[in-house]
DNA sequence: CCTCACTTTCCTGCTT
DNA sequence: AAAGCAGGAAAGTGAG
């Protein structure tokens, strides 16, 4: 596993931005018969491309890697990366560790993607999210798609380390 | 091979 | 009516 994330800091900049040019013929041909609003897929496909698994240890803060194995840091990392992001993820308190989904549809996309999972959809990524309510990563907001980190997570206040 | 934690899948019912 | 939310149940997965 060492090996994956080595391997990225020995491609040349210039494949930074495009390291896996397979998943957005992937995700051309997937979407087509799922959504019928075509401007809203030309937008999540670019963000998906663009936040696909890149630029790891070279960013500007380490731990924003968008590589984490468990959901909760995924989320984190993507909320703690604008450039990722693309608008699919936002602080609603940010000191308080309160943020919103925007796009549900394109945030189970992109967990789908790096979990390697094409029928990864946004009702089943929010069970598991709600399983985060029993061990303290997540607090429970009564506000829809809007989720609040708990006593258990760490890494989402920016100040600290 | 087994266990454990986490996640995925599916489901029924309820709320917005 | 569509999309989210609540959790129970059970299966899948990867690490150790």
């Amino acid at each position: 596993m060492l090996d994956s994330v080595s391997h990225n800091a020995y491609l040349p900049n210039t494949m930074i931005c495009e390291p896996l040019m397979s998943w957005s013929e992937f995700f051309g041909t997937m979407e087509e018969n799922y959504n019928p609003f075509d401007h809203q897929i030309d937008n999540d496909k670019a963000c998906l491309r663009k936040g696909s698994i890149k630029s790891q240890e070279f960013q500007s803060h380490n731990r924003t890697s968008l590589q984490s194995s468990h959901l909760w840091e995924f989320v984190r990392d993507l909320l703690l990366s604008p450039e990722e992001n693309c608008g699919i993820l936002e602080w609603e308190d940010r000191d308080q560790g309160i943020f919103r989904v925007i796009k549900s549809d394109a945030l189970a996309k992109m967990w789908g993607q790096r979990k390697k999972n094409d029928r990864m959809t946004y009702e089943k990524l929010s069970r598991a999210l709600r399983y985060y309510y029993k061990t303290g990563i997540l607090e429970r907001v009564d506000r829809r798609l809007v989720y609040k980190f708990g006593k258990n997570a760490h890494g989402w206040q920016d100040s600290k380390l």
